[in-house]
DNA sequence: TGTTAGCACTCGATACAGTGGAGTGCTAAT
DNA sequence: ATTAGCACTCCACTGTATCGAGTGCTAACA
């Protein structure tokens, strides 16, 4: 619908926006190589692409800014996704398949990178409890009526939180119960855990002892997840690099989005597994309407493990993290999880 | 040195200027019910001030503001600690011995109320791995050549971390080496494990096989701490909040220096135990030479665990968070850890 | 008919002068 | 010793003028 010169323009009206960061105008567009018009025929497509709602324009005589409806239309159509030089790309990608570490630790690292390479913040999503079986569970005690729950999953994550024995209990009944444990549900997805310990419970139950009630809330109690440590972000401050965010009370409202883990978890939980672009206030949520969120799901043998995403100004260089967010996209070949 | 009414003049001074963030004049504090002398007489004594160090003035017609040294007398003589109300000290009192979690975690979140309270930010520096013991040590195995090294301490404290597993090493040769670990190495400090490690292993040595050099170094790489995980903060955000961080670039800087672990450590470590209030450029750090940093070290049964840092503008409140981090400084009844 | 040169116009950004007021320092009176 | 009075300083604020980048429109042009 837009004709081939509308969108020279508007690509380079965007090109021009994402590094500048200031208005364009037709002078300037008009100067490159690659769109050989008169400002004055630029300005007549200027003023319809403003009518079609792909530029806005801050006030009347200044250069045009693109809008949500314009950023779309480039995300689509237009835009270059050959932005990241393919050394970045190749040094991200040995850094996956370097094996040094946990999948969940080498996710993190990653997004790390990017976030430093691209100056936006990196948020990473781990693995959702659906997607993640238990491998080991186990309880120390510490002296005291209190032990450390640690639960191992087959992704490598670890989970621990502390928990107070029932004086009732004896030690060796708890380990008892432990090994029984490691045995029964080794495997069963996170979800499943405790109604599974439930009925696995149930047929045992006749052969032990029925101070069970207290050790089966115990063991509930220690498998509950925490559920911010799914969330990891880096660069957080890289927004305050960013020119539209040198108003104090914008990167304030932003920050403490980021801060609040259950919206966030929220904000993830919308967008559709694969690559996602959200731009400005096709995000729900209003702190982040100046903003743009990219996410990657990666997947570790077939098997959905989490959510990366990149965050940064609706102004933001998406062929780049879009390229680069693409290592994540092949199945990765990470440490492979224990089936 | 200072006269009681220069005493009297200056506390009313850092007190208005704590409250207003704007530099204060004779006229206030005349108006004030606590001084009761005319604004000529107080100019007379502000200029006195003046000269001895204790404020500084902006510029020629603007009021007085306090320096650093203005502050550091104020914290050592004439500070009100009453500045907490007791409710919100009982508040933190009562969660502090609520035991429900890991000491640690207590802290964390007694920090954290703190940081909301005060609007300031708090910094939780763990137990250093001099106070902290082996309590259990365990591999396990996550299928491929890789097994996550989990290590608890007495304080409570999990740390965990991914290793690969040399192939040659026999896994019931491995289970065996962590039995041994358990029985002679718990209990000893985190500092001494390596060198016990070796020379424990090496009595043992005879006995077992030379495949314990790829052993030996898989263990002490899973012992190896991470210093990060010493760190945790919150609050960060309600730096944006304080009007003397308005400017972008000095929450840039600030902000910056906190996401530098290493560097954060150091400005610890060079605070001695007790409680310790750094003004302004008496900080070593020129990244926060407009903050100050009070920090306490706690204590758990005699023994010195960590220390919680709360870092706000150097126009801080001083009175209230030093009498709100004296709930620390009492030797704390939480989780004990087992001697 | 599509393109472009020309021109009047708009409007933010910048610079500058003027004003008001908060605050000081000094002096002289109490 | 204290304070009232006063001249002085200097920031913050306001209004005005200017500049220039950029636009929209019209008329000329290929």
């Amino acid at each position: 619908m837009l004709t081939e010169r509308q969108q020279l323009i508007l690509g380079a009206i965007i090109n021009d926006y994402i590094r500048s960061a200031e208005p364009v105008g037709s002078r300037s567009i008009s100067k490159r190589g690659d769109v050989s018009f008169s400002p004055a025929t630029i300005r007549n497509e200027m003023a319809d692409l403003e009518e079609l709602g792909f530029l806005e324009q801050p006030h009347t005589s200044a250069g045009r800014v693109p809008s949500t409806r314009g950023y779309r239309y480039f995300v689509d159509h237009l835009m270059k996704q050959e932005a990241a030089t393919e050394s970045e790309l190749q040094a991200i990608r040995s850094f996956l398949s370097s094996q040094m570490m946990e999948a969940e630790q080498v996710i993190q690292h990653a997004a790390m990178i990017i976030s430093n390479l691209t100056n936006y913040t990196s948020i990473v999503l781990g693995p959702d409890s659906v997607n993640q079986a238990l491998k080991h569970f186990q309880l120390v005690p510490l002296g005291g009526d209190k032990a450390v729950a640690i639960v191992v999953t087959n992704t490598g994550h670890v989970e621990n939180r502390t928990v107070t024995i029932p004086q009732d209990l004896d030690m060796s009944d708890i380990e008892q119960a432990v090994r029984f444990l490691n045995e029964k549900l080794s495997g069963v997805p996170l979800t499943r855990l405790k109604s599974r310990l439930f009925s696995e419970a149930g047929e045992e139950m006749g052969r032990y002892a029925d101070q069970c009630e207290g050790l089966l809330r115990l063991i509930e109690q220690a498998l509950t997840p925490e559920s911010d440590s799914r969330l990891f972000m880096s660069g957080t401050t890289n927004i305050l690099t960013q020119p539209e965010f040198k108003d104090v009370d914008k990167v304030k409202t932003i920050f403490s989005l980021l801060e609040e883990t259950p919206a966030m978890l929220r904000l993830f939980s919308a967008m559709p597994s694969g690559l996602q672009v959200r731009i400005g206030t096709e995000n729900d949520h209003e702190a982040i309407a100046s903003c743009s969120l990219i996410t990657a799901s990666y997947t570790i043998d077939g098997q959905q493990l989490g959510t990366i995403g990149i965050l940064g100004p609706t102004r933001m260089d998406y062929g780049r993290v879009i390229s680069l967010l693409g290592v994540f996209g092949s199945n990765l070949k990470l440490l492979r999880p224990g089936h």
